[in-house]
DNA sequence: GATGAATGAGCATTCATTCAT
DNA sequence: CATGAATGAATGCTCATTCAT
């Protein structure tokens, strides 16, 4: 890469992250591309060369970080050492919730903004390799599902829905109350979907 | 009521029907106040007489639409021909996927805003009686719960975060198709919740 | 006067009173006739009944307020026990700026609205009393001027003007600070319009 | 100076001229931001780049003003050639009054909007020369006053007060008739203050 | 490629005034 | 006489987008 493509790859990181950090203090509607270029230091006109519009660097954002998110959860959390589907599964679960529990501004921005279709063509496409993980995972065991995908599915719906309340609000109760509950749910989720 | 008063309450109703046709078509953030009154057929400043702002509109236009939502299921789904719990659950939780089948715009303005935070509130101080009536159904057959509105907040994320793609994009897969493994899913939280 | 004169009477009042505290506390360009009537506690089609507009008020608010202040000066100094013209005209301008001294509002109103062309055709047509009395202290000790109108409007001019600044923001000092100064400056005026 | 700043440049000046053109011909409250950029000849948004709101401009133009009024009587008037500080000041005060004569929207914009505390701001910190030129005059002549500041106060607050009236409505009577009682007063004033 | 001055359509909001009741 | 709901022109201000440098 040479000193101009660093630069460039520089200045679109720059807009990236002072996006992100705009849009998850202060929401996205109320995120300029004025202030956004104003905060990355560089020139109003620079950020059409790197992103067509707003919602343009927003859809490359919650890709961006939907992937970061199941990365730092498959690279970070112990779940290797786990024997079991499930006791893996939730492992990767906490991770993804502590992260969260760590920054409100994620769990607002994600929420709000990562539909399924993005969030399953974000991870076919750009991110292949983390949905390979995932699918190892899912059949190492020796396991069997009706509908592997439809599981997935319910799961992340689930536990994306269900942690916004309690993580922003504490509502109907704080996160470390919910989580036995959750846990248990998701178990009998994957139960009733395992092929009999 | 004088005619002045009739009067008052039809501009009102006019004015929240087009903004929730607005709201539900193209977005909240992209309808302006402008468009609202246009549509309506009234002056701008009529609708300032009625509402403070857009999100004075929008919030009294969630509260009135999310209950609405649960009227309809109490009153037409047969819930009260089923016999336990869960038949009922499901019996008024269909009846719900069904109104939101037929309009996707429902799913779409219910999603984007209805939080749990709003969602209860309307429910404790605005339609007690439907709450009321949710309550009923929990106990009449003698059951008992550990934690009966945990049970509830995890089973209205589930429905309401995974109808979303399901009913608007069908992905990833159709309502009809996933309704089984939805139920299933719904059944084994209820069972996990149930005191032993 | 009949007792819906009376009323009506009472409404004007009401409404020019308001009026003036607005006028005073928050200044006339901000101060709406919605806001007007909505304190006065009448409607806002009455507002019309009584005054052509905002305009209309506030003229008659100034030349109703400037004597008033002359009024309550005569009135009330004890400048009829003094001997000579001077120290008469002293006392009169005293109570003035002890009354606005007290009424900080009053002083921002008058001086920002009151030009000279109002103050004399208020006084000549609405309050020829008060002018008349003016006339009576200008002459009685027999003393004979060169230009006594002019005199009149230094007079005035010289103490509206001055008074602003020195009794709102105490620049370039006080009140007490400032008063010899300016007696001696309208005693050497006084000094400067005597006919030789 | 690049071609750019030039433009820069060009288009402040185009906005401060138009707008004290609107300002003096139909009042300031009466003058709106659209109507300054549609005679200034550029774009509504271009305001914006140049000055915060309307009080902005409002501040500078008065500021731009008040010191060109001075510095005109301080280069054009003759006073270098007089002995005197009297002489002086009433050939820098006379050249004030012509220049207003001449200019109508001036003396309205001025005596409205001109208080002593933007004045002598405008001058100790954008004007110092100014002030400068007004400190050697008043001890060149080796004369000592009393307080010196509070003269200079009562002075500027009794001409400019004054002049209003006479010069806009020729009422109590025309400028010409009206200088030589000014005059007096004036002198007679500066003999009040003069350390004895 | 990069800049940032300029644009102008678009927005929310205010408010004097009218008029049917 | 009195009301106050309705009006809609007008205003200040924002901001995504363009383009000459």
């Amino acid at each position: 890469m040479g000193k101009v493509d660093e630069n460039k790859e520089q200045k679109r990181r720059s807009l990236l992250d002072t996006a992100f950090s705009l849009f998850t203090t202060k929401g996205i509607t109320k995120t300029s591309i004025s202030e956004i270029v104003e905060n990355a230091g560089v020139a109003k006109g620079t950020f059409y060369l790197y992103f067509k519009d707003k919602y343009d660097i927003e859809e490359k954002l919650i890709a961006y970080k939907a992937n970061q998110l199941f990365q730092h959860a498959l690279n970070t959390s112990d779940y290797n050492s786990k024997n079991c589907f499930e006791e893996k599964l939730l492992a990767i679960i906490d991770d993804i919730l502590a992260q969260m529990q760590k920054n409100h501004g994620l769990v607002r921005f994600v929420n709000k903004n990562l539909s399924w279709g993005i969030f399953s063509h974000a991870l076919t496409t750009a991110h292949p390799d983390t949905l390979q993980a995932i699918e190892t995972i899912l059949y190492e065991d020796g396991r069997r599902w009706s509908e592997p995908n439809l599981m997935i599915y319910t799961i992340v719906e689930l536990v994306s829905a269900s942690c916004y309340s309690v993580i922003l609000h504490k509502d109907p109760t704080d996160l470390d109350s919910y989580k036995p509950y959750l846990h248990r749910s998701i178990l009998s989720i994957v139960h009733s979907f395992e092929e009999t």
